[in-house]
DNA sequence: ACCAACCTGTGACAATAATCACAATCTGTT
DNA sequence: AACAGATTGTGATTATTGTCACAGGTTGGT
């Protein structure tokens, strides 16, 4: 049985460090669930919210592991996720994810695949789940539902876009100056080791572009 | 007035080169539009074929510009469509459409904004165009289409993902490689000097990328 | 066949970033 | 306050890529 996020009930899912909030503040979340698009009307916000699991994820601990199947989409209440690649023993950051952003394992969830990344939390996290298979069980019925998890797909798709420009088009500074400006909170809360992945640089070099940026 | 591709009707679409073929073959269409998801279902892949415009495009001729806004999803029959950002003066190749692939300028279909890149035809280069504006009047209340314009949106975004991990994760040489392996008609088809920007390097470094891999 | 325009390969050199090494600073705990 | 562990800054060196220049090759049109 899914929670219905009224204090009333329990759920039973499966990872094993879950705590979970009774009476949570519904109405930030349905501000979030907004964001996703303009187009959703609001007298559907209270059922999409029900879909939603809240849980708390410990600094280190993972939503989401290399080689493992994802049918979730995780939206941060509280702290933020880090998402992750493997490349030859390396971590690469690919996505910090935020209070009141999105995320998910684009490939996983799209081909019902393996996830390549590693999602977890960079902090102690709090975490709305949107379990595609439970939402199915529960809701399958209620196209709103089914249209939102579309929106929520092009949202997360379209944020991720944004990242990418960075690379195809900008030099490592010029990327450092676009996150200085468009996610300072991204530089105040991320260390600058774990950032200079993100930017596709070593933590020298980003030293240095930061030195030089006074 | 849409044209019906039965080759009874005109069309009066905008673009002042194009040419109407009639009794274009139907079944490649529905076979390309069925690639943009296996659950659509066969008997709406004649309405669907129906929402869209084959055109002929000359070579450099562009079916979106810079700073105009996009409404339409293309889909090539044949040639191919290169879509490229200017940065400071310079063509930076984003994107090469080939034969049964679908592309559009992402963003500005999305957010209504004028569009950042130009998509323009490589060769000379035949489209099929699912317009928007187009589709909505005279198909509105379709929402087999509704849905449709929906996976295609999630299946090209998808697609551009593919590229864009390219930067975060490989240097330029792995980068060659990738495509190489995984896209080697590119490479036969598209100029060293094209293929460089699309993978982020001078040409004089792809053509000594290319002279020490044999 | 000829020519002009374009494309590709390559050398010399400059600029940028990675790597390695280590010192300085910060953080959290006792 | 003192310490250990982690993070950041910085110098020296190497590797990679960009820039500039130009030669040779290819292509398409007359």
């Amino acid at each position: 049985m899914l929670a219905k996020n009224d204090g009333k009930e329990f759920s039973n899912y499966q990872f094993p460090f879950l705590i979970y909030i009774y009476g949570v503040d519904n109405t930030i979340l349905q501000g979030y669930i907004k964001n996703v698009s303009e187009r959703i009307p609001d007298e559907d916000l209270p059922l999409l919210a029900s879909c939603a699991k809240y849980i708390h994820v410990k600094k280190g601990e993972a939503l989401v592991k290399e080689g493992e199947l994802c049918r979730s989409f995780f939206l941060v209440e509280k702290g933020y996720l880090r998402t992750w690649f493997n490349k030859d023993g390396v971590e690469i950051n690919l996505d910090f994810t935020f209070e009141g952003q999105f995320t998910t394992s684009r490939k996983s969830i799209k081909n019902h695949t393996p996830s390549e990344v590693t999602i977890e939390a960079g902090e102690k996290t709090s975490v709305w789940i949107f379990d595609l298979d439970s939402i199915n069980n529960e809701f399958g019925a209620h196209p709103q539902i089914v249209l939102f998890i579309r929106r929520l797909v092009v949202h997360i798709l379209m944020m991720s876009e944004e990242h990418s420009d960075l690379f195809k088009l900008y030099t490592p500074t010029e990327r450092y100056q676009y996150i200085e400006k468009n996610n300072p909170a991204l530089l105040q809360r991320i260390s600058l080791s774990q950032i200079a992945s993100y930017l596709g640089v070593t933590r020298e070099t980003l030293s240095r572009i930061r030195a030089k940026n006074h």
